[in-house]
DNA sequence: CATGAATGAGGATTCATTCAT
DNA sequence: TATGAATGAATCCTCATTCAT
C-alpha cells in the first residue's frame, strides 16, 4: 500500500467524489473512478485496500477538513452563542461551496453498505464530539441551560443541520443554503439558552 | 396484481421487515422474504409488481400508520406545545415498539436504490406536512414565534427526531427511546416558543 | 381430456392463432390465450395435454385444412401443369386469405421448441407427400422430366413457395401474394417440364 | 468491448456453434458456452455486448464467410449457368463441411427471439443481393429469361437451396448433400433459362 | 510503480402447470 | 366441467479484485 500522500492518492479521492456525484453511489464503479483519475483500475489497489477503503478515505479526508476547519474558525471565540452561529454557518457554507461534495456526503454515501457506514460513523464521531464540547462549554460558561444533556443537544443540533442540508441538496430550487443560518440559529439558540439570556444572531457571521 | 388486502399481502410486508432487519437491505433476497412469509417466490409477484414495489409498499404501509396514528392522537389537542410533546412521544414510542421496523426505517431502507428512495420520499411528505401544520397552528394560535418559517421549523423538528432515533437504533446500549421525549421537547419547545411563553413538559404524555 | 370437438376446443385454437399473431410466439402465454378464448387458464388443460399440444393441434388443424383443400381442388385435374399452377395458387391464396394464420405458420411457429417442430414436421409430411404425388404423376404422364427425383422436385417446389410466402409476410409493402402465382409457375414449370413441352400458365386459375 | 479479432473472440464464436449444435438453442446457456470456450463467464462480456450479440456475431461471422467465399469463387466466371452451378455447390459443400454449423444455421438459430432474427435477416440480405446480381447478370447477358423478376428468381433459388439443406440436416440418413448439386441445378437452370439455351451441368464443379 | 485483461459468484423474475373448490 | 391462486425451477449479467507483464 502506497503512502497516503502522493498526488495519485488525492486524485483518486477527487475522482471518486466527482464520479459518485455525477452517477450516484450504485453506478460508481471502480473502473469509472480509475478512468476519471487517469489511472489504471489496478493502480487504485496500490493506494487503497479496496473500494470500501476509497469511500471511507474520501469521507475521512473531506469530513476531517470539515472538523478541522470548524475548530480553527471557533478557537478564538468566547461566546457560546457565537460559536453556535459560526458552526451553523461553516457547516452550511462548506456544503454550499462544493455541491458535488454535498451530494456525496448527504445522499450518496448513505446508500453504502454497513461496513462503510460503520467506518463513516467512526469518523463523524470527531465532529459529534466537537459539537458536544461547544454545548458543554456553553453550559459551564452559563449561557446554555444546565438541565440539558449535551449529547441530546448535540443530536438536535446535528440532526437539524443535517436535515436542512439534505433538503437543500434534494431541492430543485437553487436557493442559498447559508441563508438558512440565521433562521436555524434563531430556533436552536433559543432552545439551548438559559431563560432570558438568548443572544440575537451575532453580526459579522455571514460576511 | 391481487388486492392490497389479503392476508398474504400483509404477511409478505411483515416478512420483508423481518428479513431486512435481520440480514440487512443488501442481503434481503426475494426468496428469503418468500420463505419467511411462507409463500412461494412467485406468489410475491401476484401481490407486488417487483421487489422495489414490496419495499415501497412496506414503507407506505408502515409510515402511513405512523402519520395516521399521530393525526388521531393529536386531533383533540388544542395546545400546540402539547401537540409537539405528543408528536415526539408517538414518534419515539412507535419506533421503540417495533425495533425491527425502526432498524428498517432508520437504517436499511436508506441504503436503497434511487427509485426506491424516490418512492419513499413521496410518502414521507405526508408526515412532513403534518408537522408543518402543527407549527403553523402554533404560530396562528400565538404560542409559537411569528418570526419563523414553518418549513425550517419542520426540518429542525424532523431532523432532531430522526437523528435521535437513528442514534438509538445504532446504539449497543439498550436504553429507553421514549425517555428522550422530555429532553428533546425541552429544547425544541423553547426553540419554537414566543418569548416567555414556554409550556413545561405536559403531564400525562408518557403514561 | 375432453373431446377434440366442443366449441371451446376450437375457440382455444382460434385464440392461440390470434394471440400468437398479435404478440409473437415468445409472448403468447397460456394465460393470454385463455383470456382471449374467454376461459380460465385451467380449462385449457381440460382440452389439451399442455401448451405444446395446443400449438401442434393448431398446426394440424390449419395445415390439415390446407392439404385437404388442395386435394379437393386438384382431384379432377388431369394436366400436371395445371395441377402445379393450382397448387401454387391455393398455397398463396390460402395464406393471403388469413394473414394472422400466415404470420403464425410462416414465422412464429418456427421459433418453437424442438418437440413442437417435430410434431409439426410430422403433420407437414402429408403436404409433402401430396406435392410428390403430383410430381410423380407428371413424370409418369410424360409432361415432367424423367431424369428428376420426385423428392428433390418436391423440396424445390415447397422451398420456393415457402420462401416466397415468408418474404410476403415479412414485407412491409402490402402487395398481393396471389400475384406471385404466375411468375413462380413460369420458373418452376419450366424447371420440371420435359424439353419443349412447357405449358403456359393455364387460364382460369386466378379467377 | 475488446477488439473483434483476438483468439478469444473467435474461440467464443466456435464454442457457441458447438454448444448450440449439441444442446439446442434453448439450452445453450452462457455459462456452457464459456466453459466450452475455456474462459470465464464474464470474459464473454468483454468481447460481446450480451448473449444476443454472441449469436448475431456468430451468424455474421459465418454467413459473412459464406457470402465472401461465394463471391471469390464466382468472380472470374463469365457464364451465368456456371455461376448458378457453383453457387449451389458452394452453398451445399459449405454446410456439409461443418455439420454443427449447418445445424445451427438451418435449425437452431431460427428458434431465436425477434431481436436476434432481425439482426440475422439484415445480414442475410447481403447473400440475397448476391444471388439477385447473378440473376440480373444472366438476364442481361442473354442466358436467362427476360420475362422474369430477379427478386422472384432469387426467392426460388434461395428457398430451394434452403429447403434442400434443411431436409438434409434433419435427415437421419447420412447422405451426401453436395450430391444434390446437380439435381437441383438441373431443375433451377431449366427454370431460369431462355428457351432452348439451357446449359448442361458444367464439368469440374464437383471436383 | 503501473497496467488492464481476466475472473466468477450471486439474484430477480417469468410462466406452464396443478388442484382444491 | 370450470375456475384461478399458487407454485418454483431456471438463467443472464455486473463489477470488485487479482496478477502476469
Amino acid at each position: 500500500m502506497a503512502k497516503k500522500s502522493g498526488e495519485k492518492y488525492q486524485a483518486i479521492i477527487e475522482a471518486a467524489v466527482k464520479v459518485i456525484a455525477e452517477f450516484g453511489y450504485h453506478s460508481a464503479q471502480v473502473s469509472k473512478i480509475a478512468r476519471e483519475a487517469g489511472v489504471a483500475d489496478g493502480t487504485i489497489y496500490l493506494y487503497f485496500k479496496n473500494k470500501e477503503d476509497v469511500l471511507i478515505s474520501l469521507f475521512r479526508n473531506k469530513m476531517g477538513q470539515f472538523t478541522v476547519h470548524a475548530q480553527n474558525e471557533l478557537k478564538d471565540i468566547k461566546d457560546p452563542f457565537e460559536m453556535l452561529a459560526r458552526l451553523i454557518h461553516i457547516h452550511f457554507s462548506k456544503l454550499q461551496g462544493d455541491r458535488s461534495l454535498a451530494l456525496v456526503l448527504q445522499i450518496q454515501l448513505r446508500q453504502s453498505e454497513p461496513s462503510i457506514r460503520k467506518g463513516i460513523s467512526e469518523i463523524i464521531r470527531g465532529y459529534y464530539n466537537f459539537i458536544e464540547q461547544i454545548v458543554r462549554y456553553g453550559i459551564e460558561e452559563g449561557s446554555f441551560r444546565r438541565d440539558m444533556d449535551p449529547r441530546t443537544a448535540r443530536k438536535i443540533i446535528f440532526g437539524s443541520l443535517d436535515e436542512v442540508a439534505t433538503c437543500w441538496v434534494l431541492s430543485s430550487r437553487n436557493y442559498d443554503l447559508t441563508g438558512m443560518t440565521e433562521p436555524v440559529y434563531n430556533i436552536l439558540a433559543r432552545g439551548l439558552a438559559r431563560d432570558g439570556r438568548v443572544r440575537p444572531f451575532p453580526e459579522g457571521i455571514l460576511d
